[in-house]
RNA sequence: GGCGCCAUAGCCAAGCGGUAAGGCAGAGGCCUGCAAAGCCUUUAUUCUCCAGUUCGAUUCUGGAUGGCGCCUCCA
């Protein structure tokens, strides 16, 4: 049984799709007027290992996440590199692609654009206006708050509450303070498209409410995003959809929490954020999800150098044991029974351990440590394991690396073409260090060794054998 | 002002009613020509503080203190 916290429940809840065997899930994605920077990308590596998870567990996943095409940002942005809102944002999107695949995020089934489902939306606000829950004032047209009886039931939060402290400037055209745009008439110079109220463009929130439906339908499984998403963004979702609809929009609404610079979240109008692709020029994409997963997807995880660094360094040691574990399923070294009955007992141990962590609202960071668990096994019996149970190890870690998508390497640039060429010639290297090693010959010996550390290959004197990796 | 979240070792981080996972760093040992990798041992009588409920609380309740977030675009 997988729980998941449910933000509209307030506590964890049992996951009931609504189709058995199938996960429909809808995920926010970027508003596409720059490069994204890490806070955007926890979400899309969150949502991206929650998606995993249940096709691991079995289930047929739908994966919709959208771009948001048309918007005051993209425009402005136009702007400012003399572009146009258009080419804006195709420059976006396919640095947000090259962005993500740095971090083994999968593509989603669907990436719909609310440029491309304008008949949709508008029909979405014709059907709003028709049933009195939205009105029209020279070509803009709100949804009225007050028309929708559970406005405020996501973020716990009555209207008069709002009002009261509610920093809102003064709307001159809208009924109430806390209504908010479905269409917004078209000014100057603005892409617009034509409609019954006039030329214009979306209100923010509308997209969602109809991209969702469009792919997955009313009543659809999971809906996430970031925290900061709650209010009003997901609000707005729930009202618009709801009244038009009205059945249940969403089952279950997973949010997650926040990255912080210095316990401040990190966030565009503060400054204090970091492009992920700047972080990239420093660290692997998968050290970075590794990262991410280490702290349940709900806290907030502070962001520093420091952290990345002893991120690459655990995640190297479960690579180490990964890699061990690797060539010794294809070549199995010695067998000893009673090693190899606790090897298998602790690739069972995984196997379940993982399931329940991640069965438990996706708590990555304790089944990361089921698998670092692991490591310590495969270090301490794999050398004494069967073929047969080496083979099983191997394919429970693949099957679990097909969820956290960080254990095994990338392929390094460049190399991938020339594995074998590259192969035959670090055995020579090897071969005639070992030939300076049996003369005692240190000075050549560690001469080879260091020279070969800074083309990035480190060397490991085992017992057995010697063996080289890309550092 | 309204609503909400968080506080666990030097650092990061799980656990959330039955007596403190895991990682990093540190100390000692084994292995090694030296390294690296790895293994073993060790590092919180205690979970911000104060009350309460309970046979028993880090875990539940109330309060205090400190930190953060949302209420405006934000992942």
């Amino acid at each position: 049984m997988i729980q998941v916290y449910n933000t509209m429940d307030g506590h964890k809840v049992e996951f009931v799709p609504r189709d058995a065997g199938k996960v429909s899930m809808y995920v926010c994605g970027p508003t596409v007027y720059n490069y994204i920077h890490l806070g955007n990308a926890r979400p899309i590596v969150v949502f991206d290992t929650i998606r995993r998870y249940f096709k691991y567990a079995g289930y047929d996943v739908t994966y919709v996440q959208n771009f948001t095409d048309v918007d005051d940002k993209i425009i402005n942005r136009a702007q400012e590199e003399q572009s146009t809102a258009s080419a804006v944002a195709e420059k976006y999107i396919a640095a947000y692609f090259e962005d993500v695949r740095a971090l083994n995020v999968l593509k989603a089934d669907v990436h719909p654009r609310v440029t491309e489902h304008m008949p949709q939306i508008i029909a979405l606000v014709e059907q709003l206006l028709a049933r009195g829950a939205a009105y029209e004032v020279n070509g803009d047209v709100y949804f009225a708050v007050e028309n929708f009886q559970d406005y405020g039931k996501l973020s716990g939060r009555d209207l008069e509450d709002m009002l009261a402290g509610a920093r809102v400037r003064v709307g001159e055209q809208k009924r109430n303070p806390m209504d908010f745009a479905l269409w917004k008439a078209a000014k100057p110079g603005e892409p617009s498209w034509q409609s019954p109220w006039g030329e214009g463009r979306p209100g923010w929130h509308i997209e969602c409410s109809v991209m969702s439906k469009e792919y997955l339908g009313d009543n659809f499984d999971i809906h996430g995003g970031g925290a900061d998403l709650i209010f009003p963004h997901h609000e707005n979702e729930i009202a618009q959809a709801e009244a038009a609809s009205g059945c249940t929009f969403a089952r279950y609404w997973l949010h997650n929490g926040f990255i912080t610079v210095n316990d401040e979240k990190m966030s565009k109008s503060l400054g204090n954020f970091f492009l992920l692709r700047e972080i990239l020029e420093k660290f692997p994409g998968d050290v970075v999800r590794f990262y991410l997963l280490n702290t349940h997807y709900r806290s907030p995880i502070d962001f520093d150098d420091e952290k990345l660094q002893i991120a690459a360094k655990s995640l190297g040691r479960i690579r180490n044991a990964y890699l061990l574990l690797q060539e010794l399923a294809e070549q199995p070294e010695a067998s000893d029974a009673s090693a190899d009955a606790a090897m298998r007992r602790a690739t069972e141990t995984l196997r379940c351990c993982f399931a329940e962590a991640m069965d438990d609202d996706f708590n990555t960071a304790l089944a990361i440590a089921a698998i670092f668990d692991y490591t310590k096994a495969i270090n301490t019996y794999a050398r004494q394991a069967e073929a047969a149970t080496l083979a099983d190890g191997l394919q429970l870690m693949e099957a679990l690396d097909e969820v956290i998508a960080c254990i095994k390497p990338q392929p390094a640039a460049g190399i991938g073409a020339n594995d074998e060429m590259i192969g035959r010639l670090m055995d020579l290297i090897i071969e005639v260090r070992q030939q300076a090693r049996q003369k005692k010959d240190w000075g050549t010996a560690d001469y080879i060794r260091d020279a070969l550390k800074d083309c990035g290959i480190a060397l490991e004197d085992g017992a057995d054998a010697v063996r080289w990796k890309l550092i």
